[in-house]
RNA sequence: GGGCGAAUAGCUCAGCCGGUAGAGCGCUUCGUUUACACCGAAGAUGUCGGGGGUUCGAGUCCCUCUUCGCCCACCA
C-alpha cells in the first residue's frame, strides 16, 4: 500500500479532507500502530485519557482536550518514546442513572417498579448500547489510542481496585459512617459531595419572625430565607457579647406554630451586625447550625424529608407538603398570627446540584465518608516540591489552598447504578454491626452470622476514577504495564474537575503505589519515613486546558442552544483544520471564544499545505532522493530556508515542552505560508527552469524542507501530513513513526538571513513602486539598484535575477551610481543601504512624482525627529545601555541617508 | 467576602529579560504570473481600559480605579 503510494508521486488536484482522513486512520488502527508494549530499552510516555462519561457525546472541551492529548502523544511517539495513550469511560453514576429513568419514563416505568436489579441491568444494556459512541468521535478526531487497553470503571478488573481502595481506607479507620448534614439533592434522592454543588445568587426574600418568650415577656426578632426550617428550630442563638441579649441567655422561647419550646443560647456564630443579631438554629437542616447543635447538645429535629416534603415532624398542619409549598402556608400563618415583622427583598447563595439543577436540600442524614486530611499531606508535598507540575502556574496556589483547607469527603450515594458499597451489616439484639467484605460468602465470615445485608448505597463516581491512572494500567496488580508506563506523565483536564478529579487521583496514586526507593528516582514521588520506599506520583505535569466558550463569550450549553459540535466542524472543514485551530489558540488562557472562522482560517492553512506539496510532487523528477544536498551546493536561498527551519524547529519543540501549543502553531503557520510559500517556492520556480545541478538541488532542497516540515506538523495535523508524507520521498513506513525534527546548529545561518532580508526589502521597494505609479503587473520594464552599502551589494549579487522574476521586471542591474539625467524615465526610493531604481518610459507625471517623494520625505522626517529628540536628551545617552544608543545613532543614519537620496530625486524632478 | 484571569486595529487574538506596536479575518486598490481565488501583490487602520508611580525610556514593572469573566467561601 505504502509503496504504491511512493510510486504515484502525486496529490489529488482538490483536497478532501474526508476521503484522507477515513483512509488513513482505518489503516493506522489495522496496522496496530497505537499499540506498544513496554520495552525496557526505550523511556516510556503514557496518559490516560480523562474518562468521559458513558453518557457523553464529544463537546468542545473534549476535542480541545483530546487535540492536545493526541498532539502530545504524537510528539513523543515521533521522538522515540514507548507510547501509551489510554482511552476509556466512566460509568458515571447519577448522569446515566438520569438517562435510563428517562427512558423508562417514557415507557411509564419508574426505578422502584422495576427493581433494583433489574434496573441495573437496564443501565448496562443501555452502556453496551450508547456507552462507546465517544470513541468512534475520537477516532474522528484522530486520536491515536490504544484501542486495545480501553478501560471501564466497572470492569471487573477496575472493580478490583475499588474494593482495594475501599478496604485499606476502611481498615485504616479513615472510611467511616458518620451523621452530618450533607448536600441533598431531592430529585435524585441522593446525597451529593460539595464540590458537585454549585452557588448561584437568586433573588429571595428575607422574612422576619417575631418568637416570643414563653413567658410572655416580648420577644426576639429572627430572619430567615427559608421560613419552611423553622419547625426544625430547636434555638434561637445570640453573640456571647451582645449587649442586648446578656441578660436574656437561657430564658426559653415558644416556637410559633409548634408546641416546642426552645432556648436562647449564647453562640459565636451569631453575628451581632446582621439583623437582630439573633439567628434561628435548626440543626437538622443547616451545615452551621448543626454545628452550633453539636456545641450546645440541641435536639435535631428532621421536619424535611428526603423527598422535599416535610415530613411528620413538622406537624400535621404541614407534614406532607412540598418544602416550597410549605413555606408559603408558614408565611401566611405567621402573618396571621402577626408575627411576621416585614419581608426584604434579598439577594440569595443559593446552593443548587450540578447534576439535576435543583435547589440543594441541607439535610441530616447518616452517610459514608473519607477523612482525607492525612491523605491530603502528602499530595501537597507532591505538588510544593515540584515532583507534579502544575501548568498554567496559577492553579498551583489554587490546588494548595484548597487542599490545605480540604474537608471530609462523602461517598455514599443513594443511587443504584455504580459500585455498591462493600459494607456488609448485621442486627443482633437491636445493636447493628458492619463489616467490610466483598461478598455474602465474605461478610458471613466476617461478621459471624448468617443474617447479613449489603448496604444500599454506592459510591461516588469520584471514589473509582480517583484511581484512573494506576488502576487502568492493573493495579491491585503488579502488572508489566503499571511497573514500566507509570507514573503517567501528562494529565491534561478542564479547570473544574481540579478538585473533583485531579486532586483524589493525586492523593490515591501517592497512598497506593509505593516502590523501593533504590529502584525509583527523585523525580518519581515522595521518599518515606522509612526512608527506603517511595510513594509514586500519577503523573509529572498536570495542564489545565482553557474553557471553549461561544463566539460571545458565553459558556455553551445544551439549555442554551450555543454549543458547537465539533463533529460537525469535522464534518465540513476535516479533522486536521479543528485540530489546527483548537491548538492555535490553546495556551495558558483561562478561557477560549471560539469563533468557526478560526476553523475557516485553520482549513484554508490545510489548503495551503496541500497545494504547495502538490506543487512540489509535480517538479520531483524520479531521481530525486529528498536528500539534503551537500553544502557546497547550497545556494543563498536554500541557507536561508534552512535557517528559517531550524529555528522554527527549535520553536515548536521549546513551546510543545512547555504546553505553549498556541505558539508553536503560529511558528508552524507563519513558516509554511510567509517563508516557503511566499518565498522560498517563488524562488525555487525559475531555478527549477534550470537543468542539471541547479534543478536537483533545488528540487533536493523542497522535498527536503516540506517532508521536515510535514513531520514537524503531523502531531497536530496528523491525516493530511501522512497522506502528503506518503507521495514524498521517505524513509519508513508511516509519519507516525518517522523521527521529530530536532534543531540542527549547523543550519543557523544569519549571514543568509541578512541576504535574504535584503532581497526581500529590494523585491518589496520595487513592487510597491509599481503598485504606486500604477503600472500594471503585465508591463515588463527594467530596474537598478544602487547598492551603496558593500553589505547590500554582497547580498544582491547572488540574488538579482530573482528578485527581477520576483518583481517581474525585465532585468535587474546593480549599478555604481543612480540612473540620472534622464528624469521622466527613472523613478527611484531608497532602500537600507541603497536604493532602487526602476525605469518607466516616458509615460511619468512630474507632478505626480514630486507628490510621492514628498510624501515619502514627511514620512521620513518624522522618523528622524523622533530619533534626534531621542539622542538630543543627554539622560538617555548617559544612562541608557550603550548599544541601546549605538542602535539608535545606526537608525538616524539611516534614516538621513534615506532623506539625502529623497532630497536628491525630489531636486532632480525640479522641485 | 476572599483569590485569580482578561481589557491592545472594526472583529478574534500575539507581544519573551522594559528599547521604532504585530498576525489572521474584515476593509481599499490591483491581479487568470506554469501549487493554491480556500490564491497572489500593494495599501489604510491603534490615547495598548482610566489615573498615578518607578525609569533616560512603560503595552510590558509597581499602586489604584473601572468593566467583564472564572474559582473559592457556612453568613441567617
Amino acid at each position: 500500500m505504502a509503496t504504491e503510494q511512493i510510486a504515484k508521486r502525486e496529490l489529488a488536484k482538490a483536497y478532501d479532507p474526508k476521503e484522507v482522513e477515513d483512509k488513513w486512520y482505518r489503516l493506522w488502527k489495522e496496522r496496530g500502530y497505537f499499540h506498544e508494549e513496554p520495552d525496557p530499552d526505550r523511556e516510556p510516555y503514557c496518559i490516560t485519557i480523562p474518562p468521559p462519561n458513558i453518557t457523553g457525546s464529544l463537546h468542545m472541551g473534549h476535542a480541545l482536550n483530546n487535540t492536545i492529548l493526541d498532539a502530545m502523544t504524537r510528539w513523543h511517539r515521533m521522538r522515540g518514546y514507548c507510547t501509551l495513550c489510554l482511552p476509556g469511560t466512566d460509568h458515571a453514576g447519577i448522569a446515566t442513572q438520569a438517562v435510563v429513568e428517562k427512558e423508562l419514563a417514557r415507557e411509564g416505568l419508574t426505578r422502584q417498579e422495576l427493581g433494583r436489579e433489574r434496573f441495573v441491568e437496564r443501565c448496562w444494556q443501555w452502556r453496551e448500547q450508547y456507552g462507546t459512541r465517544i470513541y468512534h468521535q475520537f477516532e474522528r478526531l484522530g486520536c491515536s489510542y490504544d484501542w486495545e487497553r480501553v478501560r471501564f470503571t466497572m470492569d471487573p478488573s477496575y472493580v478490583d481496585a475499588i474494593m482495594e481502595e475501599f478496604r485499606s481506607w476502611y481498615e485504616r479507620g479513615l472510611i467511616y459512617r458518620g451523621t452530618r448534614v450533607v448536600n441533598w439533592d431531592v430529585r435524585y434522592q441522593s446525597a451529593v459531595s460539595d464540590i458537585e454543588v454549585i452557588t448561584e445568587t437568586r433573588p429571595g426574600k428575607l422574612y422576619h419572625f417575631r418568637y416570643p418568650f414563653a413567658d410572655d415577656s416580648g420577644h426576639i426578632t429572627i430572619a430567615t430565607t427559608r421560613p419552611e426550617t423553622m419547625l426544625g428550630d430547636t434555638a434561637v442563638a445570640a453573640n456571647p457579647n451582645d449587649e442586648r441579649y446578656k441578660p436574656l441567655f437561657g430564658k426559653m422561647l415558644r416556637l410559633p406554630l409548634t408546641e416546642r419550646r426552645i432556648p436562647l443560647i449564647a453562640d459565636n456564630y451569631a453575628k451581632p451586625e446582621f439583623g437582630s443579631g439573633a439567628v434561628k438554629v435548626t440543626p437538622a437542616h443547616d451545615l452551621d447550625d448543626f454545628e452550633c447543635g453539636l456545641r450546645h447538645n440541641l435536639p435535631q429535629v428532621v421536619v424535611i424529608g428526603k423527598d422535599g416534603k416535610m415530613t411528620e415532624a413538622a406537624g400535621p398542619r404541614y407534614a406532607g407538603l412540598d418544602r416550597f409549598e410549605a413555606r408559603k402556608r408558614i408565611i401566611e400563618d405567621m402573618e396571621a398570627l402577626g408575627l411576621l415583622e416585614k419581608i426584604e427583598d434579598y439577594g440569595i447563595q443559593t446552593p443548587i446540584s450540578d447534576r439535576s439543577g435543583e435547589i440543594i436540600e441541607p439535610l441530616l442524614s447518616e452517610q459514608w465518608f473519607v477523612d482525607v486530611k492525612p491523605l491530603a499531606a502528602p499530595a501537597i508535598e507532591a505538588v510544593k516540591q515540584d515532583k507534579i507540575r502544575i501548568l498554567p502556574e496559577r492553579y498551583k496556589a489554587i490546588y494548595l489552598h484548597w487542599m490545605e483547607n480540604i474537608r471530609p469527603w462523602c461517598i455514599s450515594r443513594q443511587l443504584w447504578w455504580g459500585h455498591r458499597i462493600p459494607i456488609w451489616w448485621t442486627e443482633e439484639g437491636g445493636a447493628r454491626r458492619h463489616a467490610f467484605a466483598r461478598s455474602r460468602e465474605e461478610a458471613v465470615a466476617a461478621l459471624g452470622t448468617e443474617n447479613v445485608w449489603q448496604d444500599e448505597d454506592v459510591l461516588d463516581t469520584w471514589f473509582s476514577s480517583a484511581l484512573w491512572p494506576h488502576a487502568t494500567l492493573g493495579w491491585p496488580r503488579q502488572t508489566r504495564d503499571l511497573e514500566y508506563f507509570y507514573p503517567t506523565n501528562l494529565l491534561s483536564t478542564a479547570q473544574e474537575i481540579l478538585y473533583l478529579w485531579v486532586a483524589r487521583m493525586i492523593m490515591t496514586g501517592l497512598d497506593f503505589i509505593k516502590r523501593p526507593a533504590a529502584t525509583t528516582s527523585e523525580n518519581d514521588g515522595l521518599l518515606e519515613p522509612d526512608g527506603k520506599t517511595r510513594a509514586i506520583i500519577p503523573f509529572r505535569d498536570v495542564y489545565i486546558h482553557a474553557t471553549v466558550l461561544d463566539e460571545h463569550g458565553q459558556r455553551m450549553s445544551k439549555s442554551k442552544g450555543n454549543g458547537i459540535d465539533p463533529i460537525d466542524l469535522i464534518d465540513r472543514y476535516g479533522a486536521d483544520a479543528t485540530r489546527f485551530s483548537l491548538m492555535q489558540q490553546a495556551g495558558k488562557n483561562q478561557d477560549i471564544k471560539y469563533s468557526e472562522q478560526r476553523t475557516d482560517v485553520a482549513g484554508n492553512f490545510c489548503n495551503k499545505l496541500w497545494n504547495a506539496s502538490r506543487f512540489v510532487l509535480m517538479n520531483l523528477d524520479e531521481t530525486v532522493t529528498g536528500q539534503l544536498p551537500p553544502e557546497g551546493a547550497r545556494t543563498v536561498t536554500d541557507r536561508w530556508i534552512l535557517s528559517r527551519l531550524n529555528e522554527t524547529i527549535q520553536t515548536v519543540n521549546e513551546r510543545l515542552m512547555s504546553y505553549d501549543m498556541d505558539d508553536a502553531t503560529r511558528a508552524l503557520y507563519q513558516f509554511l505560508w510567509n517563508d516557503f510559500c511566499d518565498w522560498y517556492v517563488e524562488m525555487a520556480k525559475p531555478r527549477l527552469r534550470a537543468e542539471g545541478a541547479e534543478r536537483e538541488t533545488v528540487q533536493n532542497m523542497l522535498a527536503f524542507v516540506l517532508e521536515t516540515t510535514l513531520r514537524l506538523l503531523h502531531p497536530i495535523t496528523p491525516f493530511i501530513t501522512e497522506e502528503i508524507w506518503q507521495a514524498l520521498p521517505h524513509e519508513g513506513e508511516s509519519i507516525l513513526f518517522a523521527p521529530y525534527p530536532q534543531p540542527n546548529p549547523a543550519w543557523n545561518d544569519p549571514e543568509a538571513e541578512a541576504a535574504m532580508a535584503a532581497t526581500i526589502e529590494t523585491t518589496r521597494a520595487l513592487r510597491n513602486l509599481r503598485a504606486e505609479l500604477g503600472i500594471a503587473p503585465s508591463t515588463r520594464l527594467s530596474a537598478a539598484v544602487l547598492a551603496a552599502e558593500p553589505d547590500l551589494r554582497a547580498a544582491l549579487t547572488a540574488n538579482a535575477d530573482l528578485i527581477a522574476t520576483l518583481a517581474r521586471l525585465n532585468a535587474l542591474d546593480l549599478v555604481e551610481q543612480a540612473p540620472s539625467g534622464q528624469t521622466g524615465k527613472w523613478v527611484g526610493t531608497p532602500i537600507t543601504g541603497g536604493e532602487v531604481f526602476l525605469e518607466i518610459g516616458e509615460a511619468l507625471d512630474l507632478g505626480k512624482e514630486l507628490e510621492r517623494i514628498e510624501k515619502e520625505l514627511a514620512a521620513v522626517a518624522k522618523e528622524i525627529e523622533r530619533a534626534e529628540t531621542k539622542l538630543q536628551n543627554p539622560n538617555f545617552v548617559q544612562r541608557a545601555k550603550p548599544e541601546i544608543v549605538a542602535l539608535e545613532r545606526e537608525r538616524l543614519a539611516e534614516w538621513q541617508e534615506k532623506r539625502a537620496r529623497l532630497e536628491e530625486r525630489w531636486r532632480l524632478f525640479g522641485g
